[in-house]
DNA sequence: GTGAAAGCGCTAACAT
DNA sequence: ATGTTAGCGCTTTCAC
């Protein structure tokens, strides 16, 4: 490259020759290496301080072939669900000393592939919630991006861990309180059919079906959105369904939206349930019942068990304490892959009651 | 370091070999360096095909001096503005191949500066959201933090460029909008007294007042949350207003929550007003009547500031063309640094109407 | 057009 | 305990 190039800022050569001693010395000062004379340690410090040296990260990445840095690739970072997954990963993964490079694949998954392996290259590791892509793309993806931590997926034959959430055991537990409130026609305003999160929560309902055999259950083909929601309205009242389980929160209020202009009295002529509990979900009209999804968690658990295997320390077991906040999790298998499981919780609010006494 | 560890990935040295080149030529057709014969050019890249090989980006981000990577740093990842700028910016970033990084302080404003500096240190620049950091630790930081573009938030002296939105403006057209419904006594729900945003509100609501002198203005002290608003029902109805300009839209959200509760009726009772737009504004009931901020385009604008200063094209002007949205921009200062100028876009919705015929 | 070689700024053997 | 010296993997002069 350029033959000394004096733009460079004050480097660590400056610091050693300032100071009167080996760059090595500076070095194992600066990384604090107790290996150093005391003395010597603090004329250094002393030195580094004056000239306001600063380790270069760069340098210092490559030197030591790690960077303190993990991808976290989502699909739509205007989700509120990535964008928890996303701060909890964040702030978890800063007090550890890591830092946190995103890629947003705007929903456009036939980039989520090259995105995650340009993050991975740039990280020490990724954590990636994929919910469109396919099983066997994610299959033969992970190797390559391993040291991974997938978020509300689960792939075989790598030492990927995975951190879900149990949705199919949160619409189960929305439709029992449907039912239990007296309703016996239930329609689910599914979501994207190619969203893992709606298989879980349409293998609940089937579940629930098995063990329900008297309760009439509707899938309505829908999606993810508020918009989606907003528009579900007259497939929803179709159905002639008295207890609605819309696929999340904000489906729920675009439903809750559309139904409130129609004159459709909620919870008096309909139940509506939401899923996830985002902030917003106790603040609707009226408030919506709701499965929560401790999402901050979910995104502070990858951080954990992306620490663990960046640490080495691959095994499983139920090492990490999460799931503070009412949730349970559960350690998965012992051998690695770890899998943490969150599990929804209930949370009932206004927009469900006893059915219209009218029966329907 | 370790003699040739052997665990390391495919470098540029075994494509070198295997191709029967340099390493000089492989690296000048990985960058597309046209100076090379287009023979050797496609067998190494079939070489390079052959042996999986990727350039390993921390190797080069030293020896370019670069990392295509910039930081944005934001107070709180929770918070839908900033999520919607970090948006912005990351979308727009990656348009032109560049990367975020982020840094969220987690509203400890005393770690603010630091994280900034190691972000800064780890990219190509840094995009600072800091609303609640003092006037003279900002000065004191720009010049560090170089190449930087503050959103929200100007500073003298230095070469950073500011990308701003115009509250001040946008509380007025609220205001005026009231008046014009018949509204003669207005409060403000105030935000934080730190943030530099309700400083400019409050700004705003001065000049308002000097124009409508026979107008009551009360202002009520307040936070930003959606729980701020849901608590200052009290406040508000004991400061006998009938036109409300809450902080924000969730604070407005909390507020007519709360004002529901005490079955005090909105709009027929009392207007309420937030501001933002946030996307769950048009969908409380009634619907709130808002300022639009178009942030997401404060963040790409952001961005483009950013590759004009990383492109050393530092002048000013009105080079970038943004706000598409119904939003204006007005190019600041013809010298660098340059200023953008969003102006909201007042939007009527359900929230506001005529006040109570009692008069008051 | 291509290669040799000198770094980019730092860390970590290895030797003392 | 400290210094010397190789690299980390890549880019880029400079000479051919």
């Amino acid at each position: 490259m350029a033959k000394r190039a004096r733009t460079t800022r004050v480097g660590i050569s400056d610091v050693a020759t300032k100071a009167g001693v080996s760059l090595a010395t500076v070095s194992r000062v600066m990384n604090g290496n107790l290996s150093v004379d005391p003395q010597i340690a603090k004329r250094v410090r002393a030195t580094a301080a004056e000239l306001k040296y600063l380790p270069n990260p760069t340098g210092r990445n490559l030197a030591r072939g790690k960077t303190d840095t993990i991808g976290v690739v989502v699909p739509d970072l205007g989700n509120p669900t990535f964008q928890a997954v996303l701060r909890g990963v964040s702030r978890a993964a800063a007090q550890d000393g890591y830092r946190v490079l995103i890629a947003d694949s705007s929903e456009v998954s036939s980039e989520e592939a090259i995105l995650a392996g340009e993050a991975r290259r740039r990280c020490d590791g990724v954590v990636l919630c994929a919910p469109r892509m396919g099983a066997a793309e994610l299959e033969e993806l992970a190797p390559s991006l391993h040291p991974m931590v997938l978020v509300n997926r689960a792939t075989n034959a790598t030492g990927s861990p995975s951190v879900m959430v149990d949705y199919g055991k949160g619409i189960q537990d929305l439709a029992a309180h449907l039912v239990e409130l007296g309703h016996t026609r239930l329609a689910y305003v599914a979501g994207p059919a190619s969203s893992a999160s709606h298989g879980l929560r349409l293998a609940g309902l089937e579940t629930f079906k098995r063990s329900h055999p008297g309760i009439e259950l509707k899938v309505l083909p829908n999606g993810s959105t508020f918009e989606d929601g907003y528009n579900s309205a007259d497939a929803v009242v179709a159905s002639g369904a008295s207890g609605i389980m819309a696929f999340n929160d904000l489906t729920a209020m675009g439903l809750l939206s559309s139904l409130n202009e129609r004159g459709i009295r909620v919870p008096a002529d309909m139940s509506v349930t939401g899923f996830d509990d985002i902030p917003f979900a106790r603040y609707t009209t009226p408030a919506l019942t709701t499965a929560a999804v401790p999402i901050v968690d979910v995104g502070e658990q990858a951080w954990r068990q992306m620490r663990e295997l960046l640490n080495g320390t691959a095994g499983g077991g139920t090492s990490a304490t999460p799931g503070q906040a009412g949730s349970e999790v559960a350690a998965g298998t012992t051998a690695a892959p770890t899998t943490s499981i969150f599990t929804p919780t209930l949370v009932v609010r206004g927009s469900t009651a006893a059915p219209p006494a009218t029966g329907r």
